[in-house]
DNA sequence: CTGTTAGCGCATTCAC
DNA sequence: GTGAATGCGCTAACAG
């Protein structure tokens, strides 16, 4: 037993709206109204409720809120990683978006794996949120389902170019044809000769989506995609590094070298580095993202600029217009945020 | 008007419990504690119950849940930014650990700012969280009276060595200690003429932290801290590189610049690479964190490690175990996760 | 302009 | 083992 001292703070249960509408000296409902600004008030009770509210320090309870307005002013976002920096700065942009419209974002982290996506977004639809923000437009059938039938806003972030229908709203670029991009980027550079240094790809789909568009490009131009290495496990500087070491181990005639993306390419950059080779004169290399990382290097990476943050931003705009009025009416829209090749040093 | 084909799924209302139990012939309270595990059920209801359930795409309603319980699964993650990877690995270790747990985590983002923390706090509250996890732990008076008003389990992460006391519970390493070892290590190597580059350290508590820690132990081991270069806005590998610059530019006899994180480091390395500067001969450099990057560069970066997946994960973890029954009698509890030194090629 | 009356969907007493 | 009430804290029609 603890012997409490008189000015301890006691962790009391939190007020209720009827404990702040006594203080005020008026009903429950005009306290709800002064604190949502709702309706004609009289200053004088408004000024009164205020200074009760902040008197006693009371936090509104927005579950009840949600409950009886059939409506919360949560967000699901969900993103396959976290290690990444790219869907932080997803991430970022959708929380600044919500965070000016009063809104706030529920996560959920995927690790890439779409039965887990499933649960996650089931999860997250428990909360009645106002929307869902996931990234990527390849989910499981039973997800797809699930979505459609809650008729949740829905918006798919990064990639736009599926098969598969869109849920409702898309933001982002095609994959594909950034890769394409930089595929006809570097043949016009004259490189003939191709390498491919990937990370585990069956996972991240985008990055096979770029592959894809890449090697597709290459062979319409008469380029040559000589080999590819997959590294096993997630991107990272290192795996770039121990890829490239291993393909050019293999394959000593090759022009130049596509990355899965920029941390990949930079650990490229730092084998050649290390190893005396020369970039773009003994070997090209090229990435995906436009890190700042990328761009900070003595000799810039040539790489395809996504823009991340706007795509947060917009996928958030998405949920907060859609009209609810206009719902039955509008079909499927697809943003396409475009990308932007960044021609470096380094090809 | 659009027609509306009859196999087109309706979004309808999301289902109630109620819809559930008429579907499986069993009533509403039969069916919630099926689907909670609570409670003996006869194996033939339960079976029905889960197969009406799933045949219907239910997902319980947790608002109506956690005010019926007063007790919600939503756990409130204030972080200071996202650009910084360091907070996301945070985020991932909160994240991951609540998930094993069917909590989920509604974040906020500070910015680096005490005012908005504040207030993202106060929202956050509204939704009668489990818990909140927040970096740091320097707060504004007023939010430091509304958590303890509150009784809401509280845990700082990251920092733990302040005047302020703990409002709860901290999980984090002594900043202070982290800069003071890093000092203690450049004078054993023989460097005593010291700069440092850093960025907006106003708003980076912790930075500063370091910055103190490190310029205290210089000066006990009698070494100088020459001069400081503060380049405005946020670390990053850009800002590094221009305030090694500028730092070399008025003081040309400097052993070792620590900077105020790897970002920067890294800045300054790409900095003495591009200019010939040869590093530990030349000049010694030493950053914070131990990202990844600074590890793969060509000569590893001397830094210091901070496990910020793990602070991530024990925070989620306190609030897990907070029990209850023993809230009074615990005092607020400090776990100090400590750091590593990793005496790198730079210095 | 303000108060009163009903629920929102569920978890929880209690009975049976 | 199961079902029937009661209320969580708030918003949303209604009156007045």
């Amino acid at each position: 037993m603890t012997i409490r001292h008189e000015t301890a703070p006691m962790p009391a249960a939190p007020l209720r709206l009827a404990e702040v509408a006594a203080r005020a000296g008026v009903s429950e409902s005009t306290v709800s109204r002064v604190l949502r600004n709702i309706g004609p008030i009289a200053e004088a009770t408004r000024v009164a409720v205020l200074k009760a509210a902040e008197e006693l320090g009371y936090v509104p309870n927005r579950l009840a809120g949600a409950l009886a307005s059939t409506g919360s002013a949560l967000v699901g976002v969900v993103v396959p990683s976290l290690d990444n920096i790219v869907f932080a700065e997803v991430l970022r942009g959708v929380t600044e978006r919500l965070e000016e419209a009063g809104l706030q974002a529920v996560i959920g982290v995927t690790g890439y794996d779409l039965a887990r996506e499933e649960r996650i977004v089931s999860a997250l639809l428990a909360w009645r949120p106002r929307g869902i923000v996931m990234a990527g437009i390849d989910h499981t059938p039973r997800l797809r389902d699930l979505l459609a039938a809650n008729g949740t806003a829905v918006v798919e972030m990064m990639d736009i170019d599926g098969a598969e229908p869109a849920l409702d709203r898309r933001v982002g670029l095609s994959h594909g044809a950034a890769g394409a991009a930089m595929a006809a980027h570097l043949v016009a550079r004259g490189h003939r000769r191709f390498g491919y240094v990937g990370h585990d790809i069956s996972r991240d789909i985008r990055a096979r989506k770029r592959l894809d568009g890449f090697a597709a490009e290459l062979a319409r131009r008469g380029a040559v995609l000589v080999a590819e290495e997959m590294v096993a496990g997630p991107s990272s500087v290192a795996a770039g590094r121990a890829g490239l070491a291993a393909l050019l181990a293999a394959h000593r005639d090759l022009d130049a070298v596509y990355f899965s993306n920029d941390d990949m390419a930079v650990g490229g950059y730092f084998h050649c580095e290390a190893n005396g080779i020369r970039m773009p004169g003994d070997l090209a290399i090229a990435g995906f993202n436009g890190l700042d990382i990328g761009q900070e290097l003595p000799r810039r990476l040539t790489t395809v600029r996504s823009p991340r943050y706007r795509i947060g931003q917009l996928a958030a705009e998405q949920i907060l217009t859609r009209q609810e009025a206009a719902e039955d009416m509008a079909k499927p829209a697809t943003i396409d945020v475009g990308f932007e090749l960044i021609a470096g040093e380094t090809a």
